[in-house]
DNA sequence: TATAATATATAACGATCGACACATAATTTA
DNA sequence: TAAATTATGTGTCGATCGTTATATATTATA
């Protein structure tokens, strides 16, 4: 029993991903609806009829952004052995996913809105609590190495993933302001100069 | 011999500073017209009359927190005896700058303007500009320690500088979600703890 | 006091914003 | 084939965008 009604004549995954990457480029409020149509080449009936609006679009684009692009970070960084593999690996792959050819730079759930204005706020306070998982993530890594012991428990956990993760988050300015990919993965390299002294209690 | 006409009703650099608020808690394309009207409690003709257009507008609230809330932390950094004074003050006043009670959290330069959009651009590029100084100030004073045998000629002073100056920008975007005063200035003490590592060559 | 000059408030401009009404096209089911 | 259902393209909605025309108010100069 197939589905009844014209089908579409695009492909719904496929338009989100577009969706995505000009979303990913100007932020949220940077990118209008004519754009959209523009980059997704469906109109704006069907965008609507396919996705509800231009908030919930954002949103899926961003969903769909944290299990792809995004979502390579964290998933390399949890397969990590260690802690301090983990943050090392979790710098080095945002280094790469931030400066890919064709891509625009940067990290969406860091550029895709950091104001809280007055129609975006629903946006800007999802987005924040995106990057606030980053730094529960980080911490659930160190906890467990914590209870395996290559952390002390004296180790302030959640300061040393702050840490990290701003340094992770301006690499995302960088990034979106034309960094090299080398000059991305220094940046990673440098702040790993200090895991010793943050770590040893 | 005064000016002839009719006098303006409020003060210049009083409405700039309104101005840069607005900017500062809502970035460029964040802040309408409707809103500076608002927020500096003239009519827009007015606004014009003094201020050109817009954008203008930013051009001018960006130069005066340059000279005033941003320029700080760069004075008290360029004031220092040495460079590692130097970057452990920037990131201690850019802590506490971009934590201030009853002002925007973070960086005007940082957070005004991140998408080269076709309305915004040559804002963007500007701030680009801006932030790019960033690395070029420390850079100058990394040079002036090598010169008085505080660092090796051997360090790699422009990554370096790109490494803390990310550290920096990543505290904007920490303090523009809401991180308290204490929780950034336990990111600029971390981040000095790679220095040594850093210098040593 | 008359004139020139500047600032003001009101109102509106064309352009663009996100969103949708409408008629038509394409498909499945009865 | 007729009815039901869904998608499409065209066009446009009211709201808001940055900007400005217009008339009036206030000042210095002649």
């Amino acid at each position: 029993m197939k589905k009844r009604g014209r089908p579409r004549n695009f492909d719904r995954q496929e338009a989100l991903k577009k969706a995505m990457m000009a979303f990913w480029a100007h932020g949220y409020e940077g990118t209008s609806m004519a754009a959209l149509v523009k980059a997704m080449n469906i109109n704006s009936p069907s965008i609507y009829a396919a996705f509800g609006s231009k908030e919930n679009l954002f949103q899926e684009a961003v969903t769909l952004y944290r299990t792809t692009e995004g979502g390579r970070i964290w998933t390399a960084a949890l397969a990590e052995p260690t802690a301090r593999s983990a943050v090392a690996t979790m710098l080095k792959v945002s280094a790469k996913e931030f400066s890919q050819p064709n891509k625009p730079g940067g990290c969406l759930v860091v550029l895709g809105a950091i104001h809280a204005a007055g129609d975006s706020d629903a946006v800007y306070q999802k987005l924040k609590e995106y990057r606030a998982e980053s730094i529960a993530t980080l911490m659930q890594i160190f906890k467990r190495a914590v209870s395996e012991g290559e952390l002390s428990d004296q180790t302030d956990l959640r300061a040393v993933a702050r840490y990290y993760v701003a340094v992770q988050q301006g690499m995302s300015i960088q990034a979106r302001d034309g960094a090299s990919r080398q000059s991305l993965l220094t940046v990673a390299e440098s702040a790993m100069a200090a895991w010793e002294n943050l770590t040893d209690c």
